[in-house]
DNA sequence: CTGTTAGCGCCTTCAT
DNA sequence: ATGAAGGCGCTAACAG
């Protein structure tokens, strides 16, 4: 047993059907001027040998390509990443393509790596979750005919097909709810503001204090927590001050969920009652956000959507004709979805 | 169809820098026997031209691999699974290599597509959520010197490296668990008993029940719960009864969910009191779950760990010198976290 | 140190 | 309806 590569090639097919390779190729794309017992003798030949066409092989060929996409993500483990990639695949297997899976940790450098990678083994295209603001190696993929698609973030001087969510007017809507409900003092806790995403939800944020003439305490305001843990580490924080917030706005899932698991654990060691916790709102959904102890709000949108989206741009450009067209930006709508005290 | 590929090759390198092929290759691969003036013309062209070397070719020649790892998963919006894939990615990327991932949705046969395609695409190794009991292709796989890991399940007449949980053990010890603190009627919500884990769990379940002198009643017995909402439904006929039952066993992450949306909503609305409804027992941690507004016990274990471990079987009979090692089985332990009225 | 030759698996083109 | 030749990009093996 455990042979080393021992994989069939047309050659083998060939011999075994008692006909010329050629034959073998023409019978496996569509069968044109064979004949009938002639391709069964060479389906017959690949069903033994468990043949399979060598795609890289096929590749290297002039007007053939891989078949792959590159997709860049930066949290695989994030299930709003990870429904985003499924919807990518779901896409990318109608056309018979497969999709290349990396992560970035949102580090740029490692992004560079993976896309490097990726164009060295020849993708169609790539859907990138930008790390970060350098695209060299964006531009140079595309330069080299190689489409690329950002996803939920774009990047400055970089013109690429993208598709983002109303980010800036998502949370300017969350916040304002929160606003007309009364709250003056709403905490903020997001990703960094150098991240696309992180910045346009901040402005919404920002905007919807000011256009009611509300001041933001810039001591409510934590704006570098990338994971749940730092999260819950910054929701401690603006809960320990000594005028805390009434309410808290999260600008994505992992810092909600940071906020969650803080506000239910001191709710739980009955330091205070319910009612004196602030209430949340959250930009992204996510699972058993209904459990929450405290209200919570939800500005919500659909990750496998986005994947889709992200996906039929990159293949309308490779398949639609649309090689050469004018760049795409599209920006999905959020949906706000109160519960308040 | 305009294909505008722009992709340099090792031939206009040589072109600028005023070498031949050869010169670039070998300056690439390392640089022995090339003069330093000489490298560093060559990496400059390299560089002004964005040029990668063209991995599928590479691949095509003898001895080498394609150093890509096919990735078969269940469900990859699947937290567990997600997280699982991290861990393969991670471990994979450690030796240059990338995953190709693939969603089966439990179905068989898009498995054995993805798998020939995988092939087709002559991925050095297999790593596999088994969707069924069919293992022709996984076979076929393993004939042809491709290794294959089985990760989660095994499948019957398989002989392959594995790492799957001590899911007998696990179930059992949680249902002793729940029985020991006076539980007699309790739940079982899972996946099917066709499903390698829905059988394993479901025995250390029944094992439980057994050398404790308990009957399993059938009516609160539901194995058929795939998804989310499904496991819900179930969760409702469950409390419906005229006799419910005191305890909950989920067997896995999507069903521990389910129910707990069940019973939070019930409890929400107000129908009766908290400590009316069943404590639960999950197999699986999940987010969120100390959110739980009635006691949740966990049956615990890393998937980031799984598919690390799985990635490790395959690299070591890839690189390790291995390849023709017998087959590893590992189960995973898997900890018991307790929290009961 | 550097270049030439040849061939990996496949399929377009050109013969038969 | 079938086969032979040639070349895609790359790099061992073999000159020089």
């Amino acid at each position: 047993m455990g042979e080393r590569a021992n994989r069939p090639t047309v050659k083998e097919v060939a011999l075994r059907a008692g006909v010329s390779p050629m034959t073998v190729s023409r019978t496996l794309s569509g069968g044109v001027n064979v004949k009938p017992d002639v391709q069964k003798r060479v389906m017959d030949a690949v069903a033994e040998l468990g043949y399979h066409r060598n795609e890289n092989a096929r590749s290297i060929r002039p007007g053939h390509s891989s078949g792959l996409i590159g997709v860049a993500i930066t949290n695989i483990a994030n299930p709003y990443y990870s429904t985003f990639a499924l919807g990518v695949e779901e896409e990318a297997a109608l056309t018979g393509r497969r999709i290349l899976l990396g992560n970035t940790s949102e580090d740029a450098a490692r992004e560079a790596g993976l896309v490097g990678d990726f164009l060295g083994r020849r993708v169609d295209g790539l859907i990138v979750v930008p790390a970060g603001t350098d695209s060299g190696h964006l531009a140079q993929s595309q330069a080299q005919g190689v489409p690329v698609v950002l996803a939920s973030r774009r990047v400055d001087g970089l013109a690429a097909d993208s598709v983002v969510l109303a980010d800036e007017e998502g949370a300017y809507d969350g916040a304002t709810a929160l606003i007309d409900a009364g709250h003056t003092r709403i905490g903020y806790l997001g990703n960094s503001l150098a991240i696309f995403t992180g910045e346009r939800r901040y402005n919404g944020f920002a905007r919807a204090h000011e256009e009611h003439g509300l001041q933001i305490d810039p001591t409510l305001v934590a704006t570098n927590q990338q994971a749940v843990e730092q999260a819950r580490d910054a929701t401690r924080a603006l809960l320990q001050g000594d005028n805390p917030p009434t309410a808290i706005f999260c600008a994505n899932n992992r810092n909600a969920i940071g906020a969650l698991k803080e506000i239910s654990a001191q709710i739980n060691s009955g330091t205070r009652p319910v009612d004196e916790f602030p209430e949340l709102m959250s930009f992204d959904d996510f699972e058993l956000a209904e459990l929450s102890p405290v209200p919570i709000s939800v500005i919500d949108h659909d990750p496998r959507e986005l994947g889709r989206i992200a996906a039929r741009l990159l293949l309308d450009r490779l398949d639609g004709g649309q090689r050469d067209a004018d760049t795409r930006e599209v920006e999905l709508p959020v949906s706000l979805r109160m519960h308040l005290r």
